[in-house]
RNA sequence: GCCGGGAUGGCGGAAUCGGUAGACGCAGCGGAUUCAAAAUCCGCCGCCGCAAGGUGUGAGGGUUCGAGUCCCUCUCCCGGCACCA
């Protein structure tokens, strides 16, 4: 064996080994319990960056771990392929999406095997295949069929310059990112999938998820957002004829107190009153300009114009006048509000800007109302009760609801109703890149499915987009078509899927990779669902409950058997760098990567600005945030792995940090990371020329301690792997290894049994963090021929006695000393040997004990 | 703005139920080895203090024999907000 730890011949040796032994490869089989453990498949953006490190590391820890403690494990890997980077790519490069993302897919995946990840490659997709969007085409076709899937307009962003649709990414302060033109809103139709019909299931169902985070569960019954409220209808003629203004409000118990209502700019009644009203006019084409974004939206100054037009109030008959607010979103709820501004905080904001009367109609005993400012308790609805509400005066939330409800049914212009904050899923997307809509245009039958036989419509591959458009419309092999119900010329739909559909169901896919006939097979009831799911705590609610609803439908097709795709989940921490950029006057937005400025710091450290090295030039410093593409500060581990190995950047990322908390990138204490490693090898090149025997029975006290903390170790780092806290677990194994070569240093008799046996332990518990030198260390060092097929190492109950404890002393609280007392001292005991001790004599200073608490093992307050 | 999370030495972090704050590392300092350096090894290392001791977990308040941990108020940072993935 080596003296000397040299990672590349080590780590090529081990993977080598991995190969040719098709160590991962996974197989259904009833004989063992199986555990999928599945990490988040990558967009192939270029390179790995560090966040991919730690995900990747966080599921082959969990997926090496299961397989020594006997699971049958899959481990599958793929490519989240399609997306907005790869055309971003194609305009400045002018090469095609696919050819970028194929050779991104090509370097990626060597990276991934250069760290050793036990991944079963056999089973890799990636989404952009035809093979595998074919079935996101067939399945949208059946949600077609069920009604699951319908045609609405929809806004989007439009660049005026480009004549394009911009992503919310590409506008940066209500401008297109390349053209710096200002972002209209725009009409248009597109395919929506009906998740608010699954809103109820996918609320409920958070229940069935024990193995969830509280904060992700609770993250999506917020977004889901299910609230009880009443539905009802404010009267108006307009032109001679009868209509309803429909607004819906969890605060019925207010509506007596409704000065105005507020629409939305597109709102019908908003572009009638329009008509004639050059300024309401001008202000409607303003709201064009607001931004479709609901961060934007609430942050915005509120702005409103009246319309002009009045609706009756429908229980007083009262008029009350319509306003147009850019704040009312139309594609949200009936895009029209009741306003009352005494009892609504946004209400209120607008009604003192305006000058709006402001009636009061709850109150709260001991309370002054003030129309001056806005007071926390106006908009409590559990605190007052009505007042100025005629007949509901005195009445308290619920019954006040139900009163005006009844009411309102009475005279049919309301209901009780629950309504859900989660919108339908828009699915279709103007770009090139992405899994096409598998419908066809006719003139004369209209928007026709293509027929299961004809899928998969498959996405050319050779277009280059330039930024204007999609370049589908120019392709006009792939446009015209045969209409398929009547043959004449049609034209194919050249919108594409939201890449949110690809990623609703990969997970499925891979379990059934060998098919090719249907989307899923009888060996994917096998691995479903996934037993450990591993991915960034950004994707929290969109991804986790697009996946939960796709599951759901493919459950009520009978397609799989189970309700929920992700049996457990951890969420983990994003990696956090600096984030750099300039922004020039017009046109595209400039990033910087980390490691081309320099930064500027005030005197306490903190970040002040920085400076582009390349031209000495300032740029912003916008703070930190997540690695990406985009923003330019991913860092590519490439260069750690290079220098230091595999093993070394896996056990510091796991060393860095609590795998679910945020982490701040920075690569101080690589270096130790690779120091522990390398006296590990150290240690096992010792350890391989000396005998190994059975540990005695009776060991000096040295030895006997050492072992002690080995095993005490071993016990605790066993408790944190269960709650995969993996950076506790990785210095367990640095303390293991600090005890063992104390024992090396003191060579007391008999220590060469106890450092096989505690260097063992210490081999697999490092394992599956640092795969190759315990791989090669196991095998030098004769203790099997492979690691992974080693029984996971329990700690001897015999090696963890001890006959006397020390507590902790305390007086009134205060840390006085410690007291060592035989193991099995009673409370008795313990506190008679507390109040003679010389600390307790000291500090109570003759005082008599007021109280004394005993808390076994742990420690003992005098209270004087 | 709304929803979720976070804040502990110079830095990353530890502290399972409310029970020794700072495990394990990084950086730093001192020493050994070396012609010298790197590497390696040994020791010190929250802050104030010569010491005794005091003080200390974002800020302020509270509960408790005892609070990083529980409660209230606040500040800052991160993630998400439906077309980045």
């Amino acid at each position: 064996m080596q003296e000397k730890y040299d990672h590349q011949t080590l780590e090529q040796a081990a993977q080598q080994y991995w190969e040719s032994t098709k160590a991962f490869r996974a197989v259904a089989s009833k004989d063992k319990p199986k555990y999928y453990c599945l990490s988040m498949f990558p967009y192939p953006s270029g390179k790995l960056h560090m966040g991919h490190v730690r995900n990747y590391t966080i599921g082959d820890v969990l997926t090496r771990y299961h397989k020594m403690r006997g699971y049958n494990v899959l481990q599958p890997m793929g490519w989240d392929a399609f997306g907005l980077p790869a055309e971003n790519a194609a305009i400045q490069n002018s090469v095609p999406p696919a050819k970028w993302t194929y050779d991104n897919i090509a370097y990626m995946k060597q990276q991934l095997q250069s760290l050793g990840f036990a991944i079963d490659w056999e089973r890799e997709l990636a989404t952009c295949q035809p093979s595998y969007y074919h079935w996101n085409q067939w399945l949208f076709l059946r949600m077609l069929e069920k009604g699951i899937a319908y045609k609405k307009t929809q806004v989007v962003n439009w660049d005026p310059v480009d004549q394009t649709v911009l992503a919310n990414e590409q506008v940066i302060d209500g401008r297109g990112w390349r053209t710096g033109a200002l972002v209209e809103k725009r009409e248009i139709p597109g395919y929506y999938l009906n998740i608010v019909q699954y809103a109820d299931q996918l609320l409920d169902d958070l229940d069935k998820l024990p193995g969830w985070p509280e904060r992700v569960k609770l993250m999506q019954a917020n977004w889901i957002g299910k609230s009880h409220g009443v539905r009802f209808a404010f009267p108006y003629t307009l032109d001679g004829k009868e209509e309803k203004l429909w607004v819906y409000t969890t605060r019925a118990d207010t509506i007596m107190g409704v000065t105005f209502v507020a629409v939305a700019a597109e709102h019908p009644l908003a572009l009638h009153a329009a008509k004639n009203n050059p300024e309401l006019t001008a202000f409607i084409d303003e709201c064009k300009h607001t931004s479709v974004m609901e961060a934007d939206m609430a942050t915005m100054e509120k702005k409103g114009l009246p319309t002009g037009i009045f609706v009756s109030h429908p229980l007083t008959g009262e008029q009350v006048e319509v306003w147009v607010g850019n704040y009312v979103l139309m594609g949200y709820g009936e895009g029209a509000v009741m306003a009352v501004p005494a009892h609504d905080e946004r209400d209120f904001g607008f009604a003192l800007k305006y000058k709006l009367p402001i009636k009061q109609v709850i109150a709260v005993a001991g309370q002054n109302f003030s129309t001056a400012a806005w007071a926390e308790w106006y908009g409590d609805k559990q605190a007052g009760v009505c007042v100025n509400s005629g007949k509901y005066d005195g009445l308290g939330y619920e019954a006040a609801v139900d009163a005006i409800a009844a009411d309102l049914a009475a005279k049919g212009l309301g209901e009780k109703t629950t309504q859900y904050r989660l919108r339908d899923w828009g699915v279709s997307r103007q770009r090139y890149w992405g899994c096409p809509i598998p419908i066809i245009h006719c003139e004369s039958c209209g928007s026709v499915p293509v027929p299961d036989e004809q899928l998969p419509v498959k996405l050319p591959e050779d277009c280059v987009p330039d930024g204007s458009g999609n370049p589908l419309h120019k392709r006009l092999d792939f446009l015209n078509v045969p209409c398929p119900q009547c043959g004449k010329p049609a034209k194919r739909e050249t919108d594409t899927m939201d890449t949110f559909v690809d990623s609703s169901w990969y997970y499925a896919r891979y379990a059934s990779k060998f098919s090719d006939g249907a989307m899923v097979d009888e060996e994917t009831a096998y691995w479903m669902p996934v037993d450990q799911y591993i991915g960034g705590i950004e994707h929290a609610i969109l991804h986790l409950l697009y996946s939960r609803f796709w599951s759901k439908v493919m459950r009520d097709l009978g397609l799989v058997n189970y309700d929920e795709p992700f049996a457990n989940l951890l969420t983990q921490g994003m990696v956090l760098n600096h984030i750099f950029s300039r922004h020039p006057e017009k046109g595209a937005i400039q990033y910087f990567a980390p490691d081309e400025v320099e930064l500027l710091k005030d005197e306490s450290g903190r970040v002040t600005g920085a400076k582009s090295l390349a031209d000495g030039q300032p740029v912003d410093y916008k703070g930190i945030g997540t690695m990406s593409k985009s923003k330019r500060n991913g860092v590519d581990p490439q260069a750690l792995i290079e220098q230091y190995g595999a093993d070394t950047a896996r056990f510091f990322m796991m060393f860095a940090s609590p795998p679910e908390q945020t982490l701040e990138w920075a690569d101080s204490g690589v270096e130790g990371a690779h120091r522990f490693i390398k006296r590990t090898w150290s240690l096992g090149h010792a350890l391989s020329t000396l005998p190994r025997s059975d540990v005695a029975a009776k060991l000096p006290d040295g030895l006997a301690s050492i072992r002690r903390e080995i095993h005490l170790t071993l016990k605790q780092a066993s408790y944190d792997l269960s709650k995969h806290q993996f950076n506790t677990v990785a210095s367990a194994g640095m303390k293991m290894l600090n005890a063992l070569e104390k024992a090396q240093k003191e060579a007391a008799a008999g220590w060469e049994a106890v450092a096989h046996e505690g260097f063992s332990i210490l081999l697999r518990l490092l394992s599956p963090i640092a795969p190759h030198i315990t791989h090669v260390l196991w095998r030098d060092l004769g203790y099997g021929d492979d690691i992974l097929a080693a029984p996971w190492p329990d700690p001897l109950e015999a090696a963890l006695v001890q006959d006397e404890v020390e507590l902790v002393l305390q007086v009134n609280g205060k840390h006085r000393g410690n007291l060592k007392v035989p193991a099995s001292a009673d409370k008795a005991a313990i506190e008679a040997a507390a109040l003679a001790s010389e600390a307790a004599q000291k500090f109570m200073e003759g005082q008599p004990p007021k109280k004394v608490v005993v808390v076994p093992g742990r420690l003992v307050n005098i209270v004087v």
